[in-house]
DNA sequence: CGCCGACTTGACACCAATCAAGATAAGTGG
DNA sequence: CCACTTATCTTGATTGGTGTCAAGTCGGCG
């Protein structure tokens, strides 16, 4: 219900009690905020691609951009390169995702599987006409835009302003609502992609992730069955961690 | 060592000289996309408003949202606050930029003045009227807010990649792009928001800035004639700083 | 000219990057 | 199915960068 934080005023954040998995709100897949028709326009000017092997290229920064993606299938990483090989994953693309941005003709980023996926490969050629014919069709790729947007906005406040361990957190809470990850029965949490990716995408190093990993299990907060499946034990606390102050037992 | 990525890096990032005037490509404003009809149709629906005082709310995080807002003259800041007490930046509004992003009607981020500025307020209502009269607005809507979108991730890549001297030189080049605050002759910038601002949006302190700025003066990359008016003496250098390690004389 | 907020600098503690090594999980071929 | 191989993950030790506290300087405005 997203009552977060409506302080009109500039000085003092109102703290407000918030469920770990209200953290974050879903971002809309393409196919909620277009219609029907828009839909099946899209799929008939579109290229099914498939990629079986992991860590496929789908295209990379400074290519000419031909084409814009939505996913269907699997997990894509979009990332950019610093100078020394630095690399920053800037979002992890889901179904329903599109991306293949572009700037003076080419790709900004670079974009490549985490599993086996498949894509819709769109002619921006194509796509342009296609947005002559259906007049609605730009707002609901500004709706969508907009929310990207607004992940982006999110996730510089995390990497600006948190540490480690809550970065871990903020993340396992984006994770958590996808039902595809995270089985809210059981509390469990499926983590689809490894330490280094995870690290690139909050700006720090696997052993820092393995750390804070350490540290909310040592604090009874999660329990690893196995790295990439987590129990989450005490969602109040994650949600303590996520938002707020370390609420209590801070380890010795 | 960081060679376990599998990134199958067929198509490294196409590692360009760029200058560090070139270091960033300048964000259109918004009338630059819009056609000139659109723009007066535009203004027939906003009320401007002026800002006198600085460090004035536009609007709060949490407040309804009734307007979209383009600004006119002067400066803004756009950023969230921490659950406690810490402050995002998540950009810095100049004239014609438009900015008021909701989120079920609700904004999602505060925004205030650093200078006096003038605003022109838009009703949402009527926006969304306007862009059934006028079919090529949402489009332009759209560029605008992919730039955003593409602004938004190049900071990320600052905030999760760079030290904080690389961030401080990174801001500078940004700043460079606007001729307002850069004159390219004299080499000489002046810079518009003071350490705190600086500091909130690179996701560090003001002492850090300030030890950063030191570092560039020692370094006699640049020159403070005074706190907000600095000049740029060695501009390769500084091209070097922002994209790849530091050339030489890396100080003792 | 004098005050006050903005800015700078120093000292210190701490978080996190790095280097190094070991443990676990996953994949492969017999 | 098991042994082997390799990648992934974790943990420890060390170092460096940066946040924090404290004090001092500077600059702009009345």
């Amino acid at each position: 219900m997203r009552t977060l934080h409506d302080n009109p005023k500039p000085t003092g954040p109102v703290i407000r009690a918030r469920s770990f998995l209200e953290a974050r709100e879903r971002v809309p897949k393409i196919y909620n905020v277009l219609t029907p028709e828009e839909q099946t326009q899209l799929r008939r000017i579109a290229v099914i691609e498939e990629f079986r092997a992991t860590g496929t290229a789908i295209f990379a920064e400074g290519e000419k951009a031909h084409f814009l993606y939505i996913l269907d299938k699997g997990l894509v990483r979009i990332y950019s390169h610093t100078e020394r090989g630095g690399r920053q994953i800037l979002a992890f693309m889901l179904p329903g995702d599109f991306f293949g941005l572009a700037e003076e003709g080419r790709y900004v980023n670079s974009a490549d599987t985490i599993n086996a996926a498949t894509v819709y490969r769109i002619p921006t050629r194509d796509l342009r006409r296609l947005m002559l014919r259906e007049p609605q069709l730009p707002f609901h790729l500004l709706v969508k835009a907009v929310h990207d947007l607004r992940a982006a906005q999110r996730q510089l406040l995390v990497l600006g302003q948190h540490d480690v361990l809550r970065r871990l957190v903020s993340f396992l809470a984006d994770l958590c609502q996808h039902e595809d990850f995270f089985d809210a029965d059981r509390q469990v949490l499926r983590i689809p992609m490894n330490r280094f990716d995870i690290a690139d995408y909050l700006g720090t190093s696997t052993e820092s992730i393995a750390r804070a990993f350490g540290k909310l299990e040592r604090d009874k907060i999660i329990k690893r069955s196995s790295p990439r499946r987590i129990e989450l034990l005490q969602l109040e606390q994650l949600a303590r961690l996520a938002h707020g102050r370390p609420p209590s037992n801070t380890e010795d």
